[in-house]
DNA sequence: AGCACGCCGACT
DNA sequence: GTCGGCGTGCTC
């Protein structure tokens, strides 16, 4: 008797277990997939946990349905890693398994119907549904179920499909579909029997007579003495200048042969490979403290200024890490995934870069996944946002965290909710590989171990070539507003500014961490402000859509000509946008041209990437944008950035909001200057004397971090003390408050004043969901292990409680 | 997570 | 009286 234990991509702590047979036994191996029924109709892509001969007692195996791999394409290693998210985290291995692979390699079943040619049909005692069904499929003789869905437009089928399947009409099929399908490209070879000399030539008398297709062999003969590669079919019609026809002529008479090749979707066709530019005497200081720092410890730190040339160190790294023939990862935030960075690494390495993110087709997804996992050339060094830290790496010799200090490197949701840098810093421990954190403006909790010795740090003090940090100026608007002097939403100072620029002709990048005009409107005689219906927000006001529209469920509606509630036509907006900075500016600077930066104007798939190209080649005198200005751009031409308003950034509930307010304003004032010239940032806010824009103003990174890790340890906010958030969500109000209440007392009696909570977030209900979060922290001193068995322990006792069911449970560990 | 089974309101 | 709503419980 044997028995494998799969885990399922599900959100079920449990593996399950099936049973094989002897063969299957011997064949099969941890991480391969197989695919196995589950429940009454499904069938699942699960991995091999382990292979064993242990009955379980309690309940009868079933067997497995099919092996879908000759070999395991998941390695131990990551088996291990991922166990080690899936306890971090607080979440089932389920769940790290669906995170983790490719789509293309987890395939469900879909449920198929058949005609049953045997049946006599009759039709009188059909309800118009089942007709409906029987006729589609006298013409397709096989239909999906959601076909079926289509053709009755309507989401509950079941119903119909028994009906039929009771009456014998149709069978019923579950079927898995091998998504992953391998380019294959068309090649052409002359026919064996002619590689003699003497058929050649009477091959080619015969051929006077179809001018043609003798033209193409003459081509076909060309070629293959030009390059020992085969020769594709469609390169030959091409380059004899000829069409399909002539060849599939050649074909059909047996003179030429077809073959198919698998080919990579993903293929660098670059030039060659050009020298790692030298390293400046900086920079070379720097690396060389970096190399030093690996010899005693696992993780550096590199804080360098923006522009300082962190790449070309990262380059050099890496170049000495292949050169041990072992695989590196550089992991990003994907917004800073932009085409600039990887042609620069894809000049220096070649074809030795591949790129591995959500922006890739899942066929794309897999091919990285088999190269990494077969540890070829071409996929020695990964560049990648945070999911690419599953890869199944054979030999990790360095990870790159660039930008250390993005947020988006942690993922909310779905589950696993977990941080890209630290994961990245496990697996790399798992390889015995080194970890280089970079950022102009690290994170508290790595600036903070690299100041208490558990991480290397080395600095990059100055911008490359010297060019000077721009000059940030506060401009206080208060004051403006007292004294009459803002036009619109900018202050004089801000206009001359950018009239400045524009005359220079430079480039003005402004921003504003806000999309759409106005984010809320208001009744001037009632007072009333247009609610979203599912969510507890005001509607914010688009007015190029000329639309209402909730920016947390996607509600939307016309904007109204009156108020609802009073009918007066006295409507005024409240706030501001990226919208209205731009309808602002276009009034105040009509003969430039002004451009918007945010979710709204970048939803196409290359709406991005022509912005940019637009910026870069000067179409733009003017980019508004939000937070997404503020990453990766590298323009030599912008010498003002201006600061709409800083306040919405401090004034975040949110026990980071300095920190992120710092990072933010400093990254968007990095897009000023890159050049010789000092770029200007300015910056308007209603406190100019608030400390953390003073430090913001004086590039005083060392006066904020001190700063903020007092407040950390005051309030007992990492990194001082770990958190772990649970959200409570439940459409009934009173059904979700319950919820939270009790979990935050099981808590309580545990970890006592560590126990935050239950309240509701800013947003209290999104999506008719009521919402409530309750938080722990934890002293250092106490073991996680069993903080984690405590909060398991509540959380199941919690589950069996029926009143609750239907409330979910949303665990976040390291919720920042 | 799915999905089936089972119990209560709006339609023929 | 049925259809179909979603609460509940189970999955090797």
């Amino acid at each position: 008797m044997y028995f494998i234990n799969v885990i399922l991509p599900i959100p079920l702590k449990q593996t399950f277990t099936y049973s094989v047979n002897k063969d299957e036994a011997h064949f099969l191996r941890p991480g391969m997939r197989v695919a196995v029924p589950f429940g009454k109709t499904k069938v699942y892509t699960a991995i091999v946990y382990n292979v064993h001969s242990n009955n379980p007692p309690a309940y009868e195996t079933k067997d497995i349905h099919q092996i879908l791999d000759e070999d395991p394409i998941i390695t131990p290693k990551q088996l291990q890693h991922w166990e080690w998210i899936a306890s971090y985290y607080m979440c089932t291995l389920g769940e790290v398994v669906r995170a983790a692979l490719p789509s293309a390699y987890l395939l469900e079943s879909e449920t198929i119907i058949v005609l049953n040619e045997e049946s006599s049909v009759d039709e009188s005692k059909f309800s118009d549904d089942e007709f409906m069904v029987l006729e589609a499929l006298r013409n397709q003789s096989s239909l999906h179920i959601n076909d079926v869905r289509n053709i009755l437009d309507r989401k509950n089928v079941v119903s119909v499909t028994k009906a039929l399947y009771e009456k014998g009409v149709i069978t019923i099929e579950e079927e898995v579909y091998e998504q992953y399908v391998p380019k294959m490209k068309r090649y052409v070879k002359l026919a064996p029997q002619y590689t003699s000399e003497e058929n050649l030539r009477s091959l080619l008398d015969k051929m006077n007579s179809a001018p043609k297709q003798k033209e193409v062999l003459m081509t076909l003969f060309m070629l293959s003495s030009q390059q020992k590669k085969p020769i594709e079919a469609l390169a030959l019609q091409k380059k004899s200048n000829t069409t399909a026809t002539v060849i599939k002529a050649l074909l059909d008479k047996n003179i030429l042969e077809e073959f198919y090749e698998q080919r990579d979707r993903v293929q660098y066709s670059g030039e060659e490979t050009k020298p790692i530019k030298a390293l400046s005497e900086q920079q070379e200081q720097v690396f060389n403290a970096i190399k030093k720092s690996f010899d005693e410890k696992e993780i550096t730190l590199l804080h360098g200024v923006t522009s300082s040339g962190k790449t070309e160190i990262y380059v050099k790294l890496i170049a000495e890490t292949l050169k041990k023939g072992r695989q590196v990862l550089y992991m990003l935030p994907e917004i800073a995934l932009t085409t600039q960075l990887i042609t620069r690494l894809q000049n220096y390495f070649g074809e030795k870069v591949s790129v591995y993110h959500s922006k890739y087709s899942v066929n794309e997804r897999v091919e990285v996944w088999n190269n990494v996992l077969e540890n070829l050339q071409k996929a020695q060094i990964i560049i990648g946002a945070r999911s690419s830290l599953f890869l199944p790496f054979q030999d990790l010799g360095l990870v790159v965290v660039d930008e250390e200090h993005e947020p988006s490197f942690k993922q909310f949701n779905p589950s696993p909710r977990y941080h890209g840098r630290d994961a990245a810093i496990v697996l790399a421990g798992l390889h015995g590989a080194k970890t280089l954190l970079g950022s102009a403006t690290p994170s508290l909790e790595s600036y903070y171990n690299a100041q208490h010795d558990k991480y290397g740090f080395t600095e990059l003090k100055q911008r490359f070539g010297n060019v000077l940090m721009p000059e940030i100026e506060l401009v206080d608007i208060k004051e403006k507003h007292k004294k009459k002097l803002m036009k619109g939403h900018f202050s004089d100072r801000l206009l001359e500014a950018i009239q400045e620029a524009l005359a220079n002709e430079e480039q003005v990048i402004l921003f504003q961490n806000r999309r759409g005009f106005s984010p809320f409107v208001e009744c001037t005689t009632c007072g009333t402000a247009p609610q979203c219906p599912n969510c507890d927000v005001s509607l914010t006001y688009h007015k190029h859509k000329g639309q209402l529209r909730c920016h947390y469920c996607g509600y939307h509606m016309q904007m109204m000509a009156a108020c609802f509630a009073c009918g007066s036509p006295t409507l005024d907006t409240k706030g501001f946008g990226t919208e209205q900075i731009e309808t602002e500016l276009k009034a105040i600077f009509p003969e430039h041209s002004i451009a918007r930066m945010d979710q709204d104007t970048t939803r196409g798939k290359h709406a991005y990437a022509k912005l940019i190209e637009k910026l870069e080649n000067r179409d733009i005198d003017i980019l508004v944008g939000t937070q997404m200005v503020a990453k990766g751009l590298d323009f030599r031409n912008v010498s003002l950035v201006g600061v709409m308003n800083a306040d919405t950034l401090l004034n975040f509930p949110d026990f980071r909001a300095h920190e992120r307010c710092f990072q933010l304003l400093q990254q968007v004032s990095g897009r000023a200057g890159r050049t010789k010239k000092r770029g200007t940032v300015l910056v308007q806010t209603f406190n100019p004397y608030h400390q953390i824009l003073q430090m913001v103003s004086t590039n005083d990174y060392g006066g904020m971090y001190k700063q903020q890790t007092e407040d950390r340890y005051q309030f007992k906010y990492p990194p001082f003390y770990r958190t772990i958030k649970f959200t409570f969500k439940h459409r009934n109000y009173d059904t979700m408050q319950k919820a939270s209440q009790w979990f935050a007392k099981a808590l309580q009696l545990q970890f006592r004043e560590y126990v935050l909570g239950p309240e509701p977030p800013p947003v209290g209900r999104v999506r008719n969901q009521f919402i409530s979060n309750v938080m722990v922290k934890i002293p250092k001193q106490q073991s996680l292990a069993k903080t984690k068995a405590v909060i398991q322990k509540v959380e199941h006792s919690f589950n069996a409680i029926k009143d609750f069911s239907g409330v979910r449970l949303i665990i976040d560990v390291d919720n920042y």
